[in-house]
DNA sequence: AGGTGCGCTTGACACTGTCAAGTTGTACTG
DNA sequence: CAGTACAACTTGACAGTGTCAAGCGCACCT
């Protein structure tokens, strides 16, 4: 079959992506099939494989894609008036909601292909870096790197377990009758930043000493 | 083929089912296949079949396993000395690292079967019931139910994201150099139980006021 | 002795990822 | 303006997959 005209080209590689996201979102990566993308694109079984190379391939570009809008999404946080670790918090979560698809590919290390893409490497350091960057404001300036790292291996636990625990956990199905899943992941996060400062609060006095 | 007299019968189940830990523990949940099951314990590609139905049985079936040991382990952590929100932290951590396989498939809940096998869906609330347990041991007696839910959420947030990152995400390639990966979990252990303890001192206070 | 059913087996089918080999349009060279 | 190179797809084929269907052997009851 010849490529449909009416389709603007150029598209395909988005419209691939998309149809993949998409799957991915209602699925699980675990059922994301090539053939079905295609389907659902509209084209050939093989066009994905043109422009992603196999599976992996079109894993790696969906958790570049996160990566860096995940980075984007650490560096809004520099703006807001809120408390960092509390923002931090909600721009992970909100980020994670926001973007399933992506989400679940990305902290998979057996198939998120940073190991194996070099761009999608890039953009996870980049993320990266963009923690490590928020961190440091809130334990803020001079605190041993060390210290920092394990601080931020902490937040990052913190913030990402209750993201998987919402998204792809049980946690949904085991709020308490008399409240709602929104408002108990607001009380986490409240909790959470409220025990996050006390630790910072307690930092500060014994590196004043 | 008829089967091999030399195996004692009655294990297959078994072999089954540790040639799919196995397999999920190697690879991933992803690229667990019945056929391949089969081959590695010697039988024939529909045996697994029998016992579990079809694949999401074979998986409900680990995660079932998983939540009855992770359900064990929390009830273990009662015998300890040490607070208990950090034998809690080193029990998880040591749970879904020494059974990667199983891990890899609870808390997973597109595949896990919670929702469609009641017996993994009873050890799921099993543990999760035992957790509560515990909490209600950190916080102390008396704790509102509501506040207590809202501290198991971010209790379990914190232990959950630590051992996904480090089974499954990038935490292992972040280390910094000049530390191991083993201290530096041991570091954020013994911050979370730190911050945690100040949070429960705190309530503590607030609530005899 | 004859049936019943568990614990497997082989066989078949539609579907999957991926390799290989076209086909078409477009852009650029000579 | 012919030629050619290349990107952007296409169809075709193959081995491997999950699962349905049906068969076989053996233990156990009646």
């Amino acid at each position: 079959m010849v490529p449909a005209p009416s389709e603007q080209h150029g598209d395909v590689r988005r419209l691939v992506l998309d149809a993949a996201i998409a799957i991915i979102e209602l699925d699980g990566a675990e059922s994301l099939s090539m053939r079905e993308v295609a389907r659902r694109a509209g084209v050939s079984h093989q066009a994905p494989y043109h422009y992603f190379g196999d599976r992996s391939g079109i894993l790696a570009a969906i958790s570049e894609e996160g990566f860096t809008g995940l980075a984007q999404a650490f560096r809004d946080v520099h703006e807001t008036e809120m408390p960092a670790a509390k923002a931090g918090f909600i721009a992970y979560l909100n980020f994670s909601r926001q973007n399933v698809g992506h989400f679940r590919v990305m902290f998979r290390n057996d198939i998120c292909g940073v190991s194996t893409h070099a761009s999608t490497q890039t953009a996870a350091d980049s993320a990266f870096e963009e923690l490590r960057l928020m961190v440091s404001r809130i334990t803020g300036p001079g605190t041993d790197p060390n210290k920092e790292f394990t601080f931020a291996t902490m937040l990052w636990s913190l913030a990402h377990g209750l993201a998987t625990l919402v998204i792809d956990g049980p946690l949904p199905n085991k709020v308490p009758p008399g409240t709602d899943l929104e408002s108990q992941i607001q009380a986490v996060i409240d909790l959470s930043s409220h025990m996050v400062a006390l630790e910072v609060a307690e930092m500060g006095l014994v590196s004043r000493h």
